[in-house]
DNA sequence: GTGAAAGCGCTAACAC
DNA sequence: GTGTTAGCGCTTTCAC
């Protein structure tokens, strides 16, 4: 194992100083056809690779976006971060990832960590910290899975996310096609910021059907998942509340409503109609087969890139606050055979 | 915005030299305990943050690890990749992360794309390359999913793994105490590291069960997963190959073995027992909910952790092979119950 | 079209 | 116990 191989090598064998070799390798600033044909090829016969660290100390950033997100383990998030690992990694970027477990302090840490890497771009998912920190951080910032008010962000702050109003409509639209007029919902944890715009747009849906959902209708557990919902599902059925579909605003928590209403023999969609949200993995495995609003992954994770690398770029973007359609998934869970 | 704030903006304030800021800050050398209090409080008051480039221009190696992983939408990767990461934050490492999607040029892509970033180790996940390619890397590297012999690894590779002979032998016993005498196995990808040892230890049970395992009952896919699991037992079944019973070596396998049995009205376990692999959470919502084998992703994540941070430090290490225990998780598609 | 040299922010000799 | 200084590898002004 010889020495790293550095510019000054490749200036050395070439006999040229460093400063063409790096107008050379960054394609800036004049040099000869014959100049240049010469520093590629040493470039390549030495196996040289420019040191990033050097660079980044010296253009005071890295290559990398950082991405803080609860959970990776959340497959609507991994399959985001798939997506969008790809596309950087064709621009040349790297993603260093956190996980921050939902907890607001977490998040605040790694942004410090993040701060002191340099890094180019944030990707902050789902996330409940106060925007305005933001706003006079000198990094461009992309929120995913939050909506943010375009007159309210800064040039260096941009959201994507999907059209969580749509489907809360839809959501409303398909239980009352399948005929539930006393639906309820579950919503993710409260500080979830998507989970007001699923509610309102399942408010407003059902109020265009001419029904008013009341507040005692809407179930915002402190944690999401599954658990919660079946602990949730086995209250609601046992308090006697009428209620006749249910919209659980994540897959887990309408498979474990699923679960519940199983082991209590009621029957779905006959007695009961569900409707998830996301179209992970599970919603197909469901009994039944959970009808769900579809949430489009992998668009939000090339969406996501190509705005963080404009940004990053200082190109202009088309929008700050994108948002990605969604779409129903009928499967069993809905739709009585006898409507 | 002012300017960042440097070493330099310490040293000042507190009428020192850099070098005795970086002393203290490093906790490196002789000080006093006065000039200690003053650089401390004079680092909290402007906020001040090392630069972690300059840094790594100088110990010419950054603080982050690079993880290479075929996807990380996979819930085993991601899992483990979840629990790694806790464990390396807590020691002030950031992880870097690419897919491969499994293939080989792209892992070698990555390889090139880490070591231009002089991350300080890499963790290298379920990976087909070439090892003998990692022992002239001089960066400290750890398979995971992937036995190696102690013996052909220089010090600065390891490999952390589930023990994956042991999961193939519980499989064989567990089949052949629900009943099943000829058993089949369906494997991941040909070329996935742990298809061999989860093979022969389940050949290796067989037999000390006083059976020999046809080569032809060991099937073995192009891709894995669950596509190509419900493709493969539709094609058992037409086949007429006499078989009762299936360890698919993944979850996702046996879940869509599980789903083609079903629609054959072939009743499980009663028919014909099946054996998932890895434990994810699809296992419990099979038809029936799957036996399988868990691996313990939370503990993987952890010691290869443990042991990436030590070969960094330049610390021994108690092994480079490190083995982690399997278990069996028995449901309901294993032991008939006329047993 | 090319070279010399400064400097990004930090650490570690080395000197005192 | 503290200061001076070289230098990590790179890019970019400024000369010529």
């Amino acid at each position: 194992m010889g020495r790293t191989v550095t510019v000054r090598d490749i200036a050395e064998k070439c006999g040229v100083s460093v400063a063409t070799v790096s107008r050379v390798i960054n394609n800036n600033g004049r040099f000869s056809q014959e100049t240049e044909h010469r520093v590629r090829a040493a470039i390549e016969e030495l196996g040289y690779q420019p040191n990033q660290m050097a660079r980044a100390l010296r253009a005071r950033r890295t290559d990398a976006i950082g991405v803080i997100v609860p959970s990776i383990a959340n497959e609507f998030y991994s399959s985001v971060i798939l997506s969008l690992q790809g596309e950087l990694f064709d621009e040349g970027f790297s993603i260093i990832i956190y996980n921050t477990n939902g907890s607001v302090e977490m998040e605040r840490q790694c942004h410090a960590h993040l701060a002191a890497q340099n890094v180019a771009g944030i990707i902050s998912v789902n996330s409940h910290e106060d925007v305005r920190l933001a706003l006079d951080r000198p990094v461009p910032t992309v929120y995913i899975d939050r909506f943010l008010d375009p007159d309210e962000m800064g040039s260096n702050v941009a959201s994507v996310s999907s059209d969580n109003f749509a489907s809360g409509k839809l959501a409303a639209e398909e239980l009352w096609a399948s005929g539930s007029r006393h639906p309820v919902t579950i919503t993710p944890r409260p500080d979830a910021p998507v989970t007001e715009m699923r509610t309102s747009g399942f408010v407003r849906g059902l109020k265009d059907l001419g029904y008013e959902l009341p507040a005692e209708s809407i179930f915002t557990p402190q944690v999401t998942g599954y658990e919660t919902s079946r602990i949730m599902t086995e209250r609601l059925i046992s308090s006697g509340y009428p209620f006749d579909g249910i919209f659980a605003q994540t897959d887990w928590e309408a498979i474990g409503a699923l679960e519940v209403l199983r082991s209590h023999h009621i029957r779905v969609p006959e007695e009961i109609a569900v409707v998830g949200h996301d179209d992970i993995m599970i919603a197909q495995f469901g009994r039944p087969p959970l009808t769900t609003i579809h949430q489009d992954a992998a668009q939000i994770g090339t969406r996501t890139a190509h705005l963080i690398l404009s940004m990053v770029r200082d190109e202009p973007i088309e929008s700050n606050s994108i948002l990605v359609p969604v779409g129903l998934v009928r499967r069993e869970s809905t739709r009585r055979a006898d409507l």
